[in-house]
Order: structure tokens, then sequence, then C-alpha cells
DNA sequence: TAGCCCATGTAAGGAGTTACATGATTAG
DNA sequence: CTAATCATGTAACTCCTTACATGGGCTA
């Protein structure tokens, strides 16, 4: 999902995976332009560019489209820097990203999509968003899974051995975050479970 | 790598990732544009765009940068095809794609590409790269793994959950695809052997 | 003869990459 | 005082996305 509809109707914004990973993590602390670079460039969290013809360019769209608002705030230090937070219509838009519903499509192109949204879900929408998001996934896995493992066992034969292995490598990642799914769920239930 | 020198020297040639998928493709089996398209529509291959208007676009940019030929060629249908073919130039770029050493920064921002250059290695460079690429690929991930594990270590207090269980599933992923790399480099010498 | 798959394209638009530019502050 | 880091931006290039366009051949 890239494009979503402003809330003054008409125009359509550009969001792309880039603004919401920014607007999570506005919405996890309030931060300027260059503590967001340095999550991408220091952390381990996605593949985004840390690039400033990205970054900044991305904060303005969002800011446009009234989804954050920059202020430039004094800080302990005296340097000045520009901080954005989220508009209440920035936590609805990333609300209604974080739960849509997980297709077959997600699992298949947008594994990455789906796991940055998970980073976000218990913060932004709640522990019972969270599982219920984990549930979907787990069961979109299992059922995308043996149609994975059917489409090697008819092919095994026309492929070579490296296309045979690079595809029993994606079906392992998968297995791997199937496993890891189940695990989160227990997670979950459990912190509900002890309050 | 993205761009290539043309053995015409001066000119750059932007290539991409698709463009080295299409290579590969093409060296497994010259093909159509449409067949290519079929690739990725109807296998699990990639992540790559179905769309003319990506694939097209960038058959010409191989066909001018003379890595690829194409000849309307009649195939036992009356229907004519446009069959494209790797040059011997396209032969060696992608060879040479293929063959780069697996660095730290491929692992952790392109490990998709990392797979792709895995599909095409053995038919394309033959085994002994094969087997180099996936020890160099072990190597990167056992040291990588210990420092993803030791910055979970360190910030695990100051994450929510949602992002520590995130992190911990890229960390799973890793170890998936090191178990892989190691049934994977038994595979080959398993091979070398029998013969 | 209508509709669907084959097969190849083009056009408009926007986003990301790379590279450059600009200052202020701090460390050595 | 020099260099590195902080902090924010702009410009050119070009690739991809979405959508539309064009026909030939097959099938019901």
């Amino acid at each position: 999902m890239k494009v979503s509809a402003s809330s003054s109707g008409q125009i359509l914004l550009y969001i792309g995976l880039l603004g919401f990973a920014l607007l999570g993590l506005l919405q996890r602390k309030p931060s300027s332009g260059y503590e967001l670079r340095k999550v991408f460039t220091d952390t381990p969290m996605g593949t985004f560019s840390d690039s400033p013809g990205a970054i900044y360019p991305a904060l303005r769209r969002l800011e446009k489209g009234k989804l954050i608002r920059g202020r430039v705030e004094k800080t302990s230090e005296l340097r000045q820097r520009k901080i954005f937070r989220p508009t209440s219509a920035g936590f609805s838009a990333l609300s209604a990203w974080l739960t849509q519903p997980v297709g077959r499509a997600d699992v298949v192109h947008r594994i990455n999509e789906l796991m940055l949204r998970f980073a976000f879900l218990d913060t932004a929408a709640g522990e019972s968003a969270t599982v219920a998001f984990l549930q979907s996934l787990h069961a979109e896995l299992s059922s995308y899974i043996p149609t994975l493992k059917q489409f090697l066992a008819t092919s095994v034969a026309k492929m070579p051995t490296s296309g045979r292995l690079a595809l029993e490598s994606g079906i392992l990642g998968y297995e791997a975050r199937l496993v890891w799914a189940s695990r989160a769920i227990v997670t979950y239930r459990d912190k509900l479970k002890s309050r």
C-alpha cells in the first residue's frame, strides 16, 4: 500500500515503505531527520537508505500531507534541530497501514514490509492487534510453504542444482519465520496472562 | 554493482538487478521477453516485477550494451517471437558479477541479490566458483550473526517487545541461511567426489 | 464473432541514488 | 586550527510503476 487518501479528499499522497518506516519511528519517539537517518545507518533496522536525498524529501511529503509536523526545538544542547512528530492523522494512517490483513501476496513479495509492520505493531496498535497479525501471518505461511514444496518436487528434475538449493533456502527461511511466529504468539499470550 | 563499463570504454551501462536476472535466465535458456516475464509471474523466482514496462526497457538496455542479442526466430509455432541470447560480452559480464567477493554489506543489505547470484552460479561459473561463493557467504554470516546478537543483548532493555522479536526473527533467518550454506557446500563436495 | 491469451511495446509520473553544497560545533 | 561530526538540504539522472495501446492467433 503506497497511496493513502488525504483527509481533505481529492489529493492522493504517496507514502511508501520509507514513509511508513519514518512514521513508525516518529510514533515511537519524536526525532529530527538526522536522528532518523542514524537509525538506518547504525541499527540493523530494515534495508532503508540512509541517504539524505531520500529521507528529507520523504519527511517533507509526510509534512505536506499533514501526517507529521516539524518544529524547531531547543534540546539540552545548543544546537537546534527540527523535531518531527506524527499528527493525529499520522497516527491514524500508521494504524490503518499496520492493521491491514496479511495476504498471500504480502508473504510472497513483501515479507520485509510485513516485518516492518510487526516491529511497530504493539506500540502503535496494541497487543491484541499484534497477536491477530501474527496469527494471520502464521496461517498464510502454513498454506504457502506446501505450495513451494510442491513446486520444488515437481520441477526438481528440470532445475540445476543451484536453482534447487536456492529454492530450498527460501523454503527454510519461510519455515524459520513460521516457527518464530508461533513463539511470538506465545510470548504475547504470556504477557497478557501475566497481568 | 549496478554499473559496468562497456567493452568500448567510455560509456557506462546500467544493468541493475533486473538486468542480471534477465542475463542469468538467458544464459540458462535463450528466451523471448514474454517467456522471461512468465518466469517472474509463474515461479517463486525473486521479487522481480513482471511488468512489461520494466522488462522490455531492460532488455533494450542490455541489447544496446551488446550484452545480449535478439533475433526474430520462427519456432515450431507460426507465431514469431524475438529470442534473446547473451553475447560473449554478456557471458563475461554475468560471470564477473557472479564471482564478486561476498562482503558484509552484501549480507546485510543485499541478501536477495546474493541468492540470485547463487541461483545462476553453477551453470554460469562452474562448481568450484559456487563452492567458493558458499564458503565466503558462510564466513560472512558466521561473523555477522554474533554482532546482531550483541546488538540484541545490549539494547533489549530499550526496545519494545515487537522490536526485539523482529530482530530475533532476522537473526533466525540468518541462522537458517548459515545452516543451509553448510549443507549446500556438502552437496557440491559430494557431487565433485562422485565424478 | 466475441473474447481471451500471446507478444511487444509506449507514456506520464514519481521516487530513489549519487553527488554536491552549506554551515555550525566539537575534538585533537 | 584543522578535521571530523552534526544537521539539513538540492540537483541530475534514470529506473520502475501504473496504465494504456496494438495486433495476431486461438477457441467457444
